[in-house]
DNA sequence: AATGAATGAGGCTTCATTCAT
DNA sequence: GATGAATGAAGCCTCATTCAT
C-alpha cells in the first residue's frame, strides 16, 4: 500500500493510524486486513519491499570487474539515484528509527545490502585501496554521510546539483580511500 | 524527566506512552502534568535540553586559536565524548526523526549548533583548507557519517576502541580536507 | 441518541460521561464516536433535534386566521402538549443552561421560534389587542411563566390537570392582554 | 467564596474546576478545602448563602399591612432590585438546574421562600383578589415570568429602564390578579 | 492558616482490529 | 473481495482531593 508509506514517512509507525492509511488508500479500514495481518506486518512487508528494490539497484548495476574506484562511484550513484526518484521510500526507510517493530526477516534483508558492502570494502582492502579500518567502520561512516546528505536535502537544507553530488561523491571516497586526494 | 528519555529512546515519541514514562519515573501519571503541559512540550524541553548540553560542550572546548586540524578534531572528539557518556541522550536526539513534533524554538537550537560548525568550515574554506564544496554539504556529511557509526555502535555492529575512533576522526577529515592524506 | 437525552436531562452536560451515555445506550463507548465528532457535538445535534420538533409542532399548528386569542391558546396548548409528552426533551432543552457549550447554528434553531413568537405579538399590538410593552419582554414573561409551571411539575410540586392547564393559559393570556380579563 | 460564583454561573457546577475557582480567588487550590469539605459543600453553601440573602430581603421589606397589590408591587420590586444588583448570583441560582448536588438544607432553605409566596397568594385568596387556581401554579408561573425576563436580560435581549420593569410588573400583576386589568 | 506538589481515578477520544453484510 | 459499523482497550489529559511543609 502506497499510501501507508506517504503516512509512516510523516509521522512513523506509531503516529500513523490505520484509518488515516484507508482514507488516504480511498479503501475502507478493514480491506487492509485482507491484505495484512496487522500493522506490523504491513510496516515490514513496506520495509522489505523498499529496502529489496534499493537491493536489487545496486546488486544489478554493481560492475565486478571495474576498478573498486568506479565500483563505489557507482554503489553511491545508484543510491542517490534511489534517494531522488523515490524520496518518500528513501526518507522511510532510512530517516527513522525503526528498531522496535521490525521483525527478523525484515533485519535480516537489510543486513544483507550492508554485508555486501562491506565485502566489497573488505576485498578492496587486501588490495591497500582502502583504509586498514574495520570494514563495518568505514561502511558506516560512508554510508551515514550519504544519508546526512540526503536528510539535509530532504529537510530542503542543501541542494543536490550534479556537480554537488559528484563532489560529494569524491568527498566520501575520501573517507574510505587509503590514498584519498588522488586523481580519478 | 530522564524517565522519559528512555522512553522515547526504546519506541519514539509516539511509541511512549505517558504513563509508561510516569511508571518508570515512579511517580503518578499525573504528576507529569504540573512540569509539563502536555506530552509535546515535554518532548520539546527534553530535546532542547540535551541539545544544548551539546552545544554547550562544542563551544566551551572549541579552540578558537589552534589550527583547523586540531579544531576538526577537538569538535569531533567532543561529540563522540558526549556521544559515550550519554549513549541514550545522543540516540534520543540524533537517532530518531523528530520531524512532527519538534517547535520552533527546538528547531531553532538545532540550528544553532550547525550553523557554527558551518561557520567553521566556511572560514578554513577560504584558507584553502577544505574542500571548495558547499559548506553545508561538507558539514551535513561529515555529520552523517559521525552519526551513522554512533548507529552502528548504539546497534552493537561495531565497537569502538579509541583506536577506531581516532582512525575514524581521520578518515572523517579526509571527507572535508581539501588536502586528504596529509599527515596531521 | 436517546439515551444521550437522560443523562443530559439528570445531569447536565458536564455532568455526563460519554461511558454514560453508551452504556445507557447498550453501545460501546467508542461507537457514539462513528455519528458524532465530539460530546459538544452530540449536545448540539440533541438541542437542534428537538428544538425544532418544537418549533415544527407550533408552526404547523398555528391558525394564521383565527384571532389572536385564539392562536396565542393554540401556541400555548402546543407547547403545553410537547412537554407533557416529551418531558425529558423538554426538561433538556428548556430548564438547563446551554449557554456555554451551544454552536451558532443551535442558537440560530432557538431565536428561530422565538422570533416567531415575537412576530405574532407584534401584528397583535398594532390591533391594541397586546398590551403596549416591548413585544421580547411580553414573549419572555409569557415563556417564562410557562417554563416555570413546567419546572415545577417536573419536580412533581403541582399536578398539571386539564382544568389546571386551562386556567394557567388564560393566566398567562392576561400577562399580555391588553384588556385582561374579559370572556374570551 | 466569590470567585466559585463567577466560574458556577458560567460553566456550571460540573464544569467548573476547583483549580479554577482557586486561581480566579487567588489563593492554592489546597486552601478551598479549609473552608469547605468539597465541591458539593461549596455550591450548597454558595446557593444557600444567597438563597438566604433574596429570602432576607423579601421577608424584611415585606409589607404586612399594606394592600395585597402593594405586597405583591414590593416583592417583585425586591426581587428584581437583588437581581439587578448582583446578576450573577441571581443568575446562578435561578438560570441553572441545581438539582443533581443540592442537600436536603440548600432544597429547604428555597422551599422557604416560596412556601412564604405561596402563603401570601393563598391568603389573598380568601378575599377573592387572586385567581381560584392552585396557589402553586400561580405563584411558579408569576416567578417563571420574573425568571424568564431575567434571563432575556441576562443574555443581553432586552433592556430593563424602570418603565419597561413597571409595566412588566403591572403585566405580572394581571397573570395572578383576580380582576386583571383593574387599576391598581 | 496557607501552600502547591502529588495522586490516581476517571473523562474524552482514538485506534487496531473484527465481523456481519 | 470489500465494506464500515462496532468494539473496548488504551492514550492523553483533568480534576477533586490530600498532605508534608
Amino acid at each position: 500500500m502506497d499510501a501507508a508509506l506517504d503516512c509512516f514517512v510523516e509521522r512513523g509507525f506509531y503516529g500513523t493510524a490505520m484509518p488515516q492509511i484507508a482514507e488516504k488508500a480511498g479503501v475502507a479500514a478493514g480491506t487492509i486486513y485482507h491484505y495484512f495481518d496487522s500493522k506490523e506486518a504491513l510496516v515490514n512487508a513496506l520495509y522489505r519491499s523498499w529496502k529489496t528494490v534499493v537491493a536489487q539497484r545496486v546488486f544489478m548495476k554493481f560492475p565486478q570487474e571495474a576498478s573498486v574506484r568506479e565500483q563505489f562511484r557507482v554503489m553511491w550513484h545508484e543510491m542517490i539515484a534511489f534517494a531522488m526518484e523515490e524520496p518518500r521510500a528513501f526518507a522511510f526507510i532510512e530517516l527513522h528509527n525503526h528498531a522496535s517493530y521490525l521483525d527478523a526477516e525484515s533485519v535480516a534483508v537489510d543486513r544483507n545490502l550492508k554485508d555486501f558492502a562491506r565485502g566489497v570494502i573488505q576485498l578492496a582492502q587486501t588490495q591497500g585501496l582502502i583504509k586498514p579500518v574495520d570494514a563495518t567502520v568505514l561502511m558506516e561512516l560512508s554510508f551515514g554521510a550519504f544519508v546526512g546528505m540526503m536528510r539535509a536535502h530532504w529537510e530542503r537544507r542543501i541542494e543536490l546539483t550534479p556537480e554537488v553530488i559528484a563532489k560529494a561523491e569524491e568527498a566520501c571516497w575520501d573517507t574510505v580511500s587509503a590514498h584519498p586526494g588522488t586523481p580519478a
